[in-house]
DNA sequence: ATCCTCCCCTAC
DNA sequence: TAAGGTAGGGGAGGAT
């Protein structure tokens, strides 16, 4: 409750951002991620949002959402005035499948009454999970992220309803789950017990406050106490241990002794884990004050040369050596970054908890359904490029490409080409030296992030007007299911809805019709730049028939290298294998895949974004290491970030994975500058046993996974060749502590 | 059979 | 100079 949507003072949010962007001199930076996702100094849900405060846009944006709430808070709390009773003060719940009375109905009388409903569950605002019976399958899901909370029928809403005061849940608990009910009792009785504490009118709308301590006070957070994360230290450590390979341990002094005395509680080393651990801690605290001074005299003076030089280094800034902010400044310039966060964003603003409606649970229509489909694709033209060009129209018939940089020698990535400049064969990914060797003349644009921010929106706010459903695929590109409509309607429909995002954004975009959204995404390709395309069910087979296997989604460099070796380039070819022998080749899914695409038949429906399943940040570029304490301050800036993130998701975490990129045995320098060049992915997972998104948590564990990569303990020497000269990335990755709920 | 871990692949 | 992220799908192989 602390965080959700709508449960803040409305007060603070704006003026916060305001605070902030204007610290921020480029405005085509992004916000910092850590911020942008939910400042650990603000438990703001609006603060929190990805990219909430990275710019004007957004602070804009950000009221918008705000009076949003304002206006459905204030709707129910004329309930308060009105003569309805607060019967569900308090209460706040997470709608778990079908259910009768439905999602929508649910979500109305908990408004109307007081309470709360989240779109999405969190362990930390949901206090009980609604559903009907589930099929057994789900069941067992269920019962893994419920663990805690009540898991009740939805006549319970009714019945309180009826009875007009708030019913005790216990007598409405699925049967379903009732085998487990010994042990979940112990859980639910002080939560329930809490219950009507925690309904206070200032409670349930002051996150800050009143609440938190309820919570810590019902032990579902257990993660919270100082008690809590010592047993979870001691359940990592027999994760730890039993988690090490042979292979790896075998290679240090410690891990052979920690082996030798494994058993399968593993718990018997804990003491001399702890303590290496706290030693670490101690000395990246010192490193991290330091660079914390360097860091203030370099923006002080705005250049911050002696000291850079002070570091002895060739590199100046841009990497991890100079700038200890550097994880920070990284992701604010990062457009892969931008990309890669966007679907998060676009989930905050259309799938909120004051947004409602899934259209995807508003039928029984899954199996009815499989009759005929119409699918619009539809995608912004050179997305990034338009965008900054649109008021420059001497440009638009130029070749123009969007660079960080315009070095004729330089390493940096182009991210989209205009037309013209694809002409030349320029191309996203290619290094700027490439495409102006290839385009002596390409124009290079800078990157201007809020602006992109701002015509994705305004591009789904005409799609959702057009259409209930749409499914986002990124922010320049979606599928809308308007199987309802004739073919005639269709092309006017994709028509108007490409006019008016000309009119709106200034930006041209193209769409693809067929009865499949595989055949819609093709139609789209060729429909480009700035045309529409329908490929009709007769006229499928032709098109296919000569088209490549690598234009096939989901047929990447690798599978289409694998096929080519095995003389087959065309879709038309590929359906010449049989389905068996594609399985036997590629594997189940992808053999059925291949066989099903070179048909154009495909399975998927448009669907509403789901839950997310996991939460990471990583960074492969600028990274690079003196010595062992700054891989451990750069790891823990990552454990920051992804601390960070899971709180503006409100999400929590059980399995933990640790990604790291260790440089080759003879990899060359990289080619691209401050790159990782020809590295060895190593990854490690830990499933502990609470949740959890604490910082010091996530740390902890990074350092035992870290650890548990051998890296450190192969030998001071060893490490100081990888890493010193060279090249080390890391990611870090969080599952959310249920995955697909409903 | 089904799960889990550690990868690789793909798309934007 | 330059900002090589993010998340889901899925396969191989081992544990249950
Ligand atoms: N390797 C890539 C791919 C994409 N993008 C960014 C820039 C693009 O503008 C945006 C959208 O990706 P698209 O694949 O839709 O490419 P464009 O919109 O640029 O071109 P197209 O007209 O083919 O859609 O994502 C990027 O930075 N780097
Ligand atoms: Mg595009």
């Amino acid at each position: 409750m602390k965080r959700s949507l709508g449960s803040n003072s409305s007060n603070n949010s704006g003026s916060g951002s305001n605070k902030k962007s204007k610290k921020n001199n480029n405005p085509s930076n992004q916000k910092t991620l850590g911020a942008a996702w939910g400042a650990a100094s603000s438990r703001s849900s609006f603060r929190s949002s990805p990219f909430s405060d990275f710019g004007s846009y957004m602070e804009v944006k950000n009221r918008k959402l705000q009076n949003q709430f304002e206006t459905e808070a204030s709707a129910a709390s004329r309930g308060v005035s009105g003569s309805e009773k607060l019967i569900f003060q308090g209460v706040s719940i997470f709608v778990d499948g079908f259910t009768i009375p439905s999602h929508q109905e649910l979500k109305g009388y908990m408004m109307k009454y007081g309470g709360r409903f989240e779109n999405y569950f969190s362990r930390r605002s949901v206090t009980h999970i609604i559903c009907s019976n589930l099929p057994d399958s789900k069941v067992k899901n269920l019962r893994t992220f419920s663990r805690g909370l009540p898991v009740v029928k939805p006549t319970w809403i009714v019945d309180s309803i009826s009875a007009n005061r708030l019913l005790g849940w216990v007598p409405y608990q699925l049967d379903q789950l009732n085998d487990t009910q010994p042990k979940l009792s112990a859980f639910f009785a002080p939560r329930s017990h809490l219950t009507p504490q925690m309904a206070s009118p200032v409670t349930s709308f002051q996150p800050d406050t009143g609440y938190s301590e309820a919570e810590e006070g019902s032990s579902i957070r257990a993660d919270d106490s100082e008690e809590a994360r010592d047993h979870i230290d001691d359940e990592i450590d027999g994760v730890y241990i039993e988690n090490t390979t042979p292979e790896l341990t075998e290679q240090t002094g410690t891990g052979d002794l920690k082996s030798s005395e494994m058993n399968a509680e593993g718990l018997g080393n804990y003491d001399i884990e702890e303590k290496e651990v706290s030693s670490e801690l101690q000395s990246t605290t010192n490193l991290h004050s330091t660079s914390d001074n360097k860091s203030v005299h370099a923006n002080g003076k705005n250049g911050g040369k002696s000291i850079a030089t002070a570091a002895g280094s060739s590199t100046r800034r841009h990497s991890t050596l100079e700038d200890p902010n550097f994880v920070e400044n990284y992701f604010k310039n990062s457009r892969l970054h931008f990309i890669g966060t966007w679907r998060n964003r676009y989930r905050k603003r259309f799938h909120g908890s004051s947004n409602g409606l899934k259209w995807a649970d508003s039928g029984q229509n899954t199996a009815e359904m499989a009759k005929k489909s119409t699918i619009i694709h539809i995608d912004l033209d050179c997305f990034f490029v338009s965008v900054v060009i649109k008021n420059r129209l001497e440009l638009h018939d130029k070749p123009v490409a969007v660079c960080h940089s315009d070095n004729p020698k330089g390493t940096a990535e182009i991210s989209s080409a205009n037309y013209p400049a694809r002409a030349y064969g320029v191309k996203a990914g290619m290094f700027v030296r490439h495409a102006k060797d290839l385009c002596p003349q390409l124009v290079i644009v800078p990157y201007n992030f809020e602006a992109y921010e701002e015509v994705a929106d305004q591009f789904y706010d005409i799609l959702h007007r057009h259409c209930r459903k749409v499914q986002a695929l990124s922010c320049d590109e979606a599928f809308l299911d308007v199987s309802d409509l004739s073919d005639v309607e269709t092309e006017v429909l994709a028509s108007t809805i490409r006019n008016e995002i000309l009119e709106t954004t200034g930006c041209s975009a193209s769409a693809g019709i067929g009865g499949t959204m595989l055949m819609a995404h093709l139609a789209t390709r060729v429909a480009k730049p700035a045309g529409q395309l329908y490929i009709s069910a007769e006229k499928v087979e032709e098109f296919l028939d000569q088209l490549p296997v690598g234009t096939l989604p989901g047929v990447g460099s690798v599978l289409k290298e694998k096929l080519v070796k095995q003389n087959i380039q065309t879709c038309g070819q590929l359906r010449l294998i049989s389905k068996d022998s594609l399985q036997k080749d590629f594997g189940v899914k992808t053999g059925e895949m291949l066989w099903s695409y070179s048909r154009g038949l495909d399975l998927r429906s448009v669907t509403a974004v789901q839950e997310s399943k996991s939460i990471g940040a990583e960074v492969n570029w600028g990274v690079r290491f003196r010595d062992q304490q700054e891989v451990q301050h750069f790891l823990q800036c990552l454990c920051k970030e992804v601390s960070l993130r899971l709180q503006g998701c409100e999400m929590i975490g059980r399995t933990f994975t640790l990604k790291i990129k260790k440089r080759k045995k003879d990899a060359e320098e990289p080619t691209k500058y401050m790159g990782c060049g020809d590295c060895d992915n190593l990854s490690r997972s830990i499933t502990v046993p609470a949740a959890t998104d604490d910082i010091e948590v996530l740390q902890r564990i990074s350092k035992k996974l870290f650890g548990s990569f051998c890296l450190g303990k192969c030998v001071s020497a060893a490490l100081k060749r990888w890493f010193c000269s060279c090249y080390l990335l890391s990611i870090y990755r969080v599952l959310p502590h249920m995955q697909d709920a409903a």
